[in-house]
DNA sequence: CTAAGTGCAAAGCATTTGCAGGCTT
DNA sequence: AAGCCTGCAAATGCTTTGCACTTAG
């Protein structure tokens, strides 16, 4: 799905949640949608400030979380480390670096979690599973081992 | 592992790492090893309190980080709330409430996350992966049943 | 004795909230 | 016109830090 398609169902979207279409709004997505990693909130508003340079951090968190609910964005977070979000709102593995704290996208084949629900407390009711594999990135890695010298 | 056994082998593993065992130590991870919910560093900041009404949040923050660095206890953290802690420092998955965040352990018969590494972009390093099942757990359930009525 | 641990108070950081005014529909 | 959205500034909540004192080994 190319940018333009994106801002398009951005704007359906917004219209059938009956939401209205902002120029902050529609910047904050389009920065998101524009980028292949997963930025923070505050990487994102560095980012929109440049286009829209009177917009404030504040509203760069409301309309994050709005697109998360929207189903639009996806929040990911982990031990440490400030939120990123990922204009990919479909369930998909993450790979986060411990160094640089930066998180990649993985596919996966046959990653059947088909069985898991069985083992859990009685009566729990599950609505989704995480998956997060944790390590480190090429950069940093190449970077550690030439501090080991 | 009875508590006696765990409190046995924390004293080695100070000792083993050169580190002093001190009054607090032992009773955080007494309390966090007596328990098996995954309580947040202020439940065992009052659990611990009344047991030795003199400690300091910042000592318990700074136990607990201890502990997870001499590889007695993990933290588990997630969106929006608390870190909690576990003395079960064996790599296992967890189930977390949306409602009430509390976080239940669970067992894998067969999770084979074998193929995963081959999947990611080139030359990531893996150390280990986390698995966490979101959903509601039978007493929130409950609760929202109720509401619903 | 010496290094490491502790308590207190204050700082830090990411994120949220209250409120007055502005913009989309 | 009506309501949701935005910006500002201040608050929040968890966690960390600086510093002087105490304690374990």
């Amino acid at each position: 799905m190319d940018l333009q398609e994106r801002m398009k169902r951005f704007e359906e979207t917004c219209r059938r949640q009956g939401l209205p279409v902002t120029v902050q709004r529609r910047a904050v997505y389009e920065a998101l949608a524009s980028r292949k990693d997963h930025p923070t909130a505050d990487e994102l508003y560095d980012a929109v400030s440049r286009r829209l340079p009177g917009i404030s951090r504040t509203t760069v968190y409301r309309v994050l979380e709005t697109l998360v609910k929207m189903g639009l964005a996806i929040k990911v977070d982990h031990p440490g480390a400030r939120s990123r979000f990922d204009a990919n709102a479909t369930d998909h593995p993450h790979a986060v670096c411990l160094a640089c704290e930066r998180v990649f996208d993985f596919e996966v084949r046959d990653f059947d979690l088909g069985d898991i629900p069985e083992q859990l407390p009685d009566g729990f009711q599950v609505t989704g599973v995480t998956v997060v594999v944790h390590g480190y990135c090429p950069f940093c890695r190449a970077a550690l081992e030439k501090n080991r010298g």
